[in-house]
DNA sequence: TTGATTTGCTTAACATGTTAAATAAAATGA
DNA sequence: TCATTTTATTTAACATGTTAAGCAAATCAA
């Protein structure tokens, strides 16, 4: 998801007519995070673009080199990625040689994935710079609005389990 | 993107050779504001799928409803969707009478896009169960944390669109 | 032990995400 | 005015998102 964003900042909504007492869109939680997830990966994208991977690709590598191997099921959940995607994106990272996939030898129905020594490597390239925009974003957001903000997110989602 | 993700709140990182810095992505910046929106459409999309419409042609009609007519960009930028999607949407949204075309007189280029009858009276009926849900996600997570959580996602967006 | 159920993964079908290129209209500038 | 550049939208191609269905292996229950 690429968007672009600019701020908005002026903009106020026009429709007199709001009957329906939806809240602005501004304020919207759903739209607010999607905005703020927007904001910061326009950050990340383009030097993921040039290690020739794409947002999911690198949370599946950077899943595995944080869990080491796990079976598809547990690699999905952990990488925000649904199964049929994981399936399709396992062919890619095969053929490119990141990953690699074994049977579970206790339960055949379990794929073991583990990433090789090329996603490895690939991961030492890019964590350098991705440390660097992260550094970026919190020296001017602040750590402490980043770790409320942060502390808040887990929370939320915490709570949204239940 | 519908995870039906668990809560994992036990797991921890398995490797050692952490040579590579990077943070863990619990503590991520994209990776905790897509768990969380995760977590917040969880709520949210079985609504929308009993309406049948999905997430983003929600926005869309929204958008609309609270902005009124747009050209095709002004929309594409507030419902946070590109402009390829946009113009593959507004097909299936024309088809089903949600929303008007209509040219710019002035400017030939733009199309000028507004909700009909039929998507206002969505919006009336969408309304009222998603201010539900909405309270139901504030009232357990508290009113207070949700607007600083707001805030603090309005800042982080404005911050990074400088 | 075996028929039924559950679990893990894949396939299928359609929608949106993403980037690049194409097209047409408008704005610009010599 | 007219060639050039910019802007608004669409098309194309491929990737992931999403739901439902399928399949094989494991588990359960009688």
């Amino acid at each position: 998801m690429n968007l672009h964003i600019d701020p908005l900042i002026d903009s106020q909504p026009q429709e007199s007519e709001d009957s329906n007492n939806l809240r602005q869109t501004r304020r919207s939680l759903p739209i607010a995070l999607l905005r703020a997830r927007e904001s910061v990966m326009a950050k990340f994208r383009p030097m993921l673009a040039r290690h020739n991977i794409n947002e999911q690709q690198w949370r599946v590598i950077r899943i595995l080199g944080e869990f080491g191997e796990l079976d598809a099921t547990q690699l999905a959940e952990r990488a925000l990625v649904l199964g049929p995607s994981l399936t399709r994106m396992l062919k890619t990272l095969e053929k490119s040689k990141h990953i690699a996939k074994r049977s579970d030898k206790k339960d055949a129905r379990r794929t073991l994935l583990s990433i090789t020594a090329k996603a490895k490597a690939l991961i030492k390239e890019v964590s350098p710079e991705s440390i660097q925009i992260y550094q970026d974003i919190e020296s001017r957001f602040g750590a402490d609005e980043m770790e409320k903000l942060l502390d808040l997110l887990e929370a939320i989602t915490k709570d949204n389990a239940l």
